[in-house]
DNA sequence: TTGACTCGGATAACTGTTGTCCGAATAGAA
DNA sequence: TTCTATTCGGACAACAGTTATCCGAGTCAA
C-alpha cells in the first residue's frame, strides 16, 4: 500500500502558494522543490480540477489558492491527488465458490468491510482536522526566518 | 493508494481456519473461495512468516492458527500481508532545491510528516480493536446456519 | 496585432502488485 | 526402513498503477 508521492508535493505547493500573494508558475514551484516540473504540473492539474487552486493563463500567470489557508484541509489535498476511493475494496468473495452466500442475503455489508470502512473513516477524519494554516504556523515556528524571507524573495524574482 | 487484495483473502482464511479443528490445505481454501490457489499460497506464506498460522507438511497437512481467534487482530493480518510501512513516505523535499533547509535543522519531523503519521496511527489503532473472534461472532449472527454447517462439512470431506 | 508565455490533456518508461510454476521437505503407508 | 503421495516454500513471468515527459490549445500583456 503506497500513497502517491505527489501528495507531498501538493501540500508543499499549497503552503508556498499561501505565502505568495501573486500567482506562481508550475516551473517556479518545481525548481524551488527540485522536482520534475512536468510531473508537478500533473499534480497541480489535479488540484485545479478539485477546485483547490485556480490557474491563470498567459504572461504573469500561474496558480493561486481559491480559499483561505484555514479553509483547506490536508484531507482535501490528499483526496484531490490520491483519489477518494478507500484503500480496501471488497471483491465479494462470499458470493463465489461452492459455499457461496446467495446475493439476496448480502444486503448488509459484511463485518470485514465494515471494519475496514471504519478504519478508513478514522484516517480521513484525522486528516480533516489539520488545515494548511496549521501547517504554515508550524513551519513558521520551526524554520529559520532568513530561509522563509529568502524563499519569498526568490519566488518574486 | 490501494491495499493488497490478498488482505481480504487472508481474513477470510483466518475465519475459516478458526472454525475448522483440523489442518486445512491451501488448495481447499482456494477452491472454497474460488480464487487462484497459487496466489493464495503466497498470502498464506506471509501469514506463516508473521507467525499467525503454522503449516504442517506431508499427508493430511495444511494450515492451523497458532493462537486463539480473540488473540489475533485484524491489524495483525493487514500488517502481515500488506506490510508494516506507512502509506506516506517523506522524500525530504525541504532539503533540496535552491532554498533548501540545512540538514542539521531537520532534526524534528516536519508538520506534514507528523500529520500523516498521526492519521496512520489512528487507522492502525482502529484495526487493532477488532479481532478475528469479533468477525466470527458477526458472521455467525448474519449468515444462515445451513450455509455455515454446510461449509464445515465441505471442508471435512 | 503581435507575441511569447501559460496551462491542459495525451503519450511513454518504470516500479510495484498480481499471478504462476516447479523443487525441497515432510508425514504417513507399505 | 523405504517408498510414495502430498504438502509448503521460494524463485520466476505477466499485468497494472504510478511516475515522468512531451507538445499543442488557449490566454494575457504589451
Ligand atoms: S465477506 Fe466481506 S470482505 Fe469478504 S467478500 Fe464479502 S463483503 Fe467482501
Ligand atoms: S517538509 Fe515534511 S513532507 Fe516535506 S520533505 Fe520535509 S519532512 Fe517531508
Amino acid at each position: 500500500m503506497k500513497m502517491s508521492g505527489g501528495v507531498e508535493w501538493g501540500l508543499h505547493c499549497c503552503v508556498v502558494l499561501s505565502g505568495a500573494g501573486a500567482p506562481v508558475t508550475a516551473a517556479k514551484l518545481a525548481e524551488l522543490h527540485d522536482v520534475s516540473q512536468s510531473y508537478l504540473a500533473k499534480q497541480l492539474q489535479l488540484l485545479s480540477r478539485a477546485g483547490l487552486v485556480r490557474s491563470t493563463l498567459g504572461q504573469s500567470g500561474g496558480y493561486v489558492l481559491t480559499r483561505a489557508a484555514n479553509e483547506i484541509t490536508v484531507l482535501d489535498v490528499v483526496e484531490a491527488i490520491d483519489g477518494v476511493q478507500p484503500a480496501f475494496r471488497c471483491t465479494e468473495v462470499r458470493q463465489r465458490g461452492p459455499m457461496a452466500v446467495p446475493a439476496e442475503r448480502c444486503d448488509t455489508p459484511c463485518p470485514i468491510a465494515r471494519t475496514m470502512d471504519s478504519a478508513d473513516r478514522a484516517w480521513r477524519e484525522s486528516l480533516r482536522r489539520v488545515t494548511i494554516a496549521d501547517l504554515i504556523a508550524d513551519v513558521n515556528r520551526t524554520t529559520p526566518p532568513e530561509i522563509l524571507s529568502g524563499a519569498r524573495e526568490w519566488l518574486r524574482a
